[in-house]
DNA sequence: AACAACGATGCAAACGTTTTCATCGAAGGA
DNA sequence: TCCTTCGATGAAAACGTTTGCATCGTTGTT
C-alpha cells in the first residue's frame, strides 16, 4: 500500500483532485475547502506520501536547511552550542546541516561551498576570522550568515556572542584583584582561532595595565584536551619556578592544570590559583570547583538561530545584526590570594 | 561578474557549449573533450557558478546527504561519535544532516520524517530501540539505515557498535573480581535508552552470577550530568549505609560519584571503588583516574559511516550488516579491593 | 572510395513540485 | 432575472538539472 515512489500526482489521483490542489493544501491550506483537505490528508496517509523538499527548493523556495560549520564537534562547549542551535532550528521547522573543519580555515571554505550546493537558507560559522574567499562567497551569493561565539562591534558579518577579549580580561582581573603578581597563561594555539586569540589578548591587556609581566616560560600552549594541558602543567610545575596564578584559555585546559597540580600534591588554590573560561559541565562539581568566566553557550545557540532566521526572512540582504551576550565571572574554590612569601 | 543566480545555462552560454555538455563535464568528465572541459571550468570560475544539488536529486540521483539522529549532542561521548561520523562522511563527499530528539522516541520519528523529506541517502540513529512507526518508515521507504552505539546479533536493522550488555557485565565483573560484595548501581533513566538498559542488565547478570544482591536503596537513578550524579551520591553517602563498590552507567555519572566522595572526604578507592563506562575525555586525567570500560566512540563513527555508505551504494535494499566492536576494561586508580571489615 | 565505428556534442524530455492564469459554479445585488 | 463577485479548482508553464537519443565529423578498414 504505502510505497517507495509515491509523488504528489499519485496523491492527487487518489484524492480525486489535481496536483495543484494537493500542493495548495500543503502550502496555502486556506485556499482549499476543508473537506477536500480531509480527502487529501487521507490519501497522503494511505499512500505514505512524503513531500520532496528538493523539488520544492528548485522553485527558489527555501530549502529549509541551515548550515553550521564548527571547528570541531568533539568539545564540551561547542556541543552545547550545537545542541541549542539545532533545537532552535527544529522548533522553527528548519533542519541542520553540520560540518567540522578541524581549525583549518581553508577546509572551512570547502565546507561552505558544499553547503551552498545544497542551497542552505543560511550559514552559521564559529568566530569572526575567516578566509577572504569565504567572505567573498557569502557576499556574492548573498546568503544570510552569522558568526557565533564572538562579538565585535566592527565585525564584517553579523555576529552573536560574548566579547572573548573581555572574557580573558575578566579572568586575569580576578587573579590580579586577589593579589597575584606571578601569573602564567595556558592557552590553545591561536592560529585560525580568533576566540582564543582575543581571550589571550584580553588577559595580556589586563596584566599590562597592572604592570604584571609574564615571562616566556609561563606562556604555555596546549591543544584542546585535558590530557595535553595536564602534561604541559606537569612539566611547568616540575621545572621549579611556578606562578601563583594561572589563566587558562578554557575550562578544559584549566581542568588539566588542576589535575596536574593535584597529582603533584601542589595545593589548589593554596599554592596555585587556576581560573578557566567557559564554565563547562563538570567545572562546578570537580574538587576544587573551578573559578571560571561563564560563556553562555546555550544562549548563543538559541540567539544565533533566532538572528539567522530573522536574516533569512528579511529581504534586506545586506543587513548586519550584532548581538553582544553578557559574561560573568563565577568565583569558586580554585582561586584564592597567593600564598604569603 | 560572479552572481547570485547563475545556473548551468549561463555557464553553457559563456563556454559556448550546450547545458548538456556542462552537466557531462561535471558528472562524466571522460565523455567531454579536454579543451572543452577547460573552457567550461573557466566559465564556472568567472561566473562563480555553484551546482544545485536539489535540482540533481530530483532525477532520483543521490542527494549527497546522510541524516544522523542522536538523543543529544551535548554529551561528551556522542560528540566524539558525531565528529568521527561527520568526518568520514565528508571525506567521501557526503554532508551530514543532524538532529537531536532529547530521548523522546516519538520526536525521533518526526525528525526521521523530516530527513526523508530532504531525501537523505541514508539514515543513522543511536541504539536499536525505536518506535514501530520508525521502523515502518524505514522499511517502506527502503532507505538504507544503520543503528550506531549498540550491537545485537538479532537486531531488526543494521548495527555498528559494542555490546552494551557486555560493557555492564565487564564493569561489574571487575568489582566482583576485586572482592566487592556490597555493590551499588548508578544509572541514567533507561526509558528510551536501550544502551543504558543493556548495560544495567549486563551488570545485574554478573552480580546475579556471583550471588550479589543489590538492595533498592543502592540502585540510584540520575540524569546524564555530573551535577545530578554528584547530588545523588552525596545523598547516598549521607544516608549512612554505603556500598564498597559502585558501577556507573557511564563516565559522567562515575565522575559525579567520585567528586561526591571526594567532597565528603570518603576515600576513592580506599573506602569506595567506582567504575564507569565510556572512557570519556578527562577520565584518565582526573584524580583518582577513573577505571572504566572503554567504548570506541571514534571507531563507531568511522565504521558506522563506512557501513552505511556501503548500504547506500549497494542495490540490495534488504541487506543487514552487523558490526561488533570490541570493549576493553581499563583499570585505573578509582578501584581497589574493598576495605577490610 | 565507400562504409563502419566511434567520439563529441546538441536536442528535448523528464524529474516532482509550485504558481500564474483561467475556468466554473454559486451567491449576492440591482 | 441578469450581472458581478468570489471561492474553489484545474491546466500548464516553470524551476535547474540529467540523460537517452540523434547528429555530425573523423578515423580506420576493406
Amino acid at each position: 500500500m504505502a510505497g517507495r515512489h509515491v509523488d504528489i500526482v499519485h496523491v492527487a489521483r487518489r484524492a480525486g483532485v489535481s496536483p495543484a490542489t494537493v500542493s495548495r493544501a500543503f502550502n496555502h491550506p486556506s485556499l482549499v475547502r476543508a473537506d477536500t483537505r480531509t480527502r487529501i490528508s487521507a490519501a497522503v496517509d494511505e499512500l505514505g506520501y512524503i513531500r520532496n523538499r528538493a523539488a520544492r527548493s528548485i522553485h527558489g523556495k527555501r530549502s529549509g536547511t541551515i548550515g553550521l560549520v564548527v571547528p570541531t564537534v568533539d568539545n564540551a562547549i561547542f556541543s552545547r552550542l550545537i545542541q541549542a542551535f539545532s533545537d532552535a532550528l527544529n522548533r522553527r521547522g528548519f533542519t541542520l546541516l553540520l560540518a567540522a573543519h578541524g581549525y583549518d580555515l581553508e577546509r572551512e571554505k570547502e565546507l561552505l561551498r558544499s553547503f551552498l550546493e545544497h542551497r542552505v537558507d543560511g550559514i552559521a560559522m564559529i568566530g569572526l576570522d575567516h578566509e577572504d574567499a569565504t567572505f567573498a562567497l557569502i557576499e556574492t551569493r548573498q546568503v544570510p550568515a552569522v558568526a557565533l561565539w564572538n562579538h565585535d562591534g566592527e565585525s564584517r558579518m553579523s555576529c552573536v556572542g560574548p566579547e572573548n577579549r573581555h572574557a580573558g580580561y575578566l579572568a586575569a582581573q580576578h587573579l590580579a584583584d586577589l593579589g597575584h603578581r606571578r601569573v602564567g597563561l595556558l592557552f590553545p594555539p591561536t592560529r585560525g582561532n580568533d576566540r582564543a586569540a582575543s581571550r589571550l589578548e584580553g588577559a595580556e591587556a589586563l596584566l599590562g595595565e597592572r604592570g604584571i609581566d609574564v615571562p616566556r616560560r609561563w606562556r604555555i600552549e596546549a591543544v584542546y584536551s585535558v590530557a595535553a594541558a595536564k602534561r604541559a602543567c606537569v612539566d611547568l610545575i616540575g621545572s621549579g619556578a611556578v606562578p601563583t596564578g594561572l589563566v587558562a584559555g578554557n575550562d578544559v585546559l584549566a581542568q588539566g592544570a588542576v589535575f596536574a597540580a593535584t597529582a603533584l600534591a601542589v595545593g589548589v588554590p593554596d599554592q596555585i590559583s587556576v581560573v578557566g573560561i567557559g564554565d563547562f559541565s563538570g567545572s562546578a562539581e570537580m574538587t576544587p570547583s573551578l573559578t571560571t568566566v561563564r560563556l553562555p553557550a546555550a544562549e548563543i545557540g538559541e540567539a544565533g538561530a533566532e538572528v539567522l532566521l530573522e536574516l533569512v526572512r528579511s529581504e534586506r540582504r545586506r543587513l548586519l545584526v550584532r548581538r553582544n551576550l553578557p559574561l560573568e565571572l563565577v568565583a569558586r574554590a580554585s582561586t584564592a590570594p597567593p600564598p604569603a612569601l
